[in-house]
DNA sequence: AATTATCTCTACTAAGATGATAGAGTATCA
DNA sequence: TGATACTCTATCATCTTAGTAGAGATAATT
């Protein structure tokens, strides 16, 4: 399994609209900018999380994208596989399968590969946006609250 | 992490030399011949796994590869970041930790990444040849004795 | 010593993936 | 009816992947 830039960015993208769940549709550019990433780029990505309902989209003026799932319902598994494929090291999931019910000679070798995919899946379907997205940003109300975030001991 | 069509060549051709570790020499084409392996290509690849030191050449008639070290010394960790570099997902294991420690807004999603990496680097360093090269070649003397392998129940 | 076998090394290449950018089109709000 | 913002298709430069080609070096055999 490999994430790539785009995936990655895809990442980020969901994060920061996890951040922001509670707010209405954030636009592309506002994204964009606040993640620093192409924007343009970033444009096919959304278009591709929106295929894959994890995100909605409102057009026109005021529009924009939001989460269409909370935060603690959206699985990095689900975000690398739509973006980057399968988490298999090698082939693809049902392929790993196949090739470790078909190919005698080198079913242990694929059956290692398997034991790969499986420790990925575990954890990247165990872990959601809320897990790794930060605090919720405070609404405009609440931002004079002074919110301490996670200690930075070392 | 991902495993290259050139690592899985590699993978096979060195479980094949583990298989015949007690033999000399093997030549390339013999290798590339049982293992139905590209022969020019696999030539680079024995000699990255060579400069790697995990196999041994002799050059000239009568030449060929053998593994430098015992099967159960060379574990699948090494020939899959010879061949296909860093087991991490994302980066390299290196760059991952340094985005850890310097990345304060992203640092979860890439710990998650470190997670996946250390999964997979845990399987494949304690998985060696030995494991998946399957029963070592009966030499010509004993190539009479039937040898029953792994039970295949179902 | 010549021949043959075999690894060594450098170069090259075709196809596909990756990481974008450009611009016209469509929907919505004010 | 503008202005705003998502939608969709096309294009592109660069890199990676999976090879192929061929001359060179080395060792065994005759």
């Amino acid at each position: 399994m490999r994430v790539s830039q785009k995936g990655l960015y895809a990442l980020q993208a969901l994060m920061m609209l996890a951040r922001r769940y509670r707010e209405g549709a954030i636009r592309i550019r506002d994204i964009a900018y606040e993640e620093n990433l192409p924007e343009k780029f970033l444009e096919l990505i959304l278009l591709e999380l929106k295929n894959a309902r994890m995100v909605e989209s409102v057009r026109g003026a005021k529009g924009g994208y939001h989460l269409k799932r909370p935060p603690n319902q959206i699985f990095l598994s689900e975000v690398i596989r739509t973006i980057d494929g399968p988490l298999a090291p090698f082939a693809d999931g049902a392929g790993l399968q196949e090739l470790i019910d078909s190919d005698k000679a080198h079913r242990r070798l694929y059956s290692v590969f398997m034991d790969v995919r499986n420790a990925a899946a575990h954890i990247l379907e165990n872990t959601s946006l809320a897990d790794i997205a930060g605090d919720v940003y405070p609404l405009e109300a609440n931002k004079k609250k002074h919110r301490p975030r996670q200690s930075t001991a070392h």
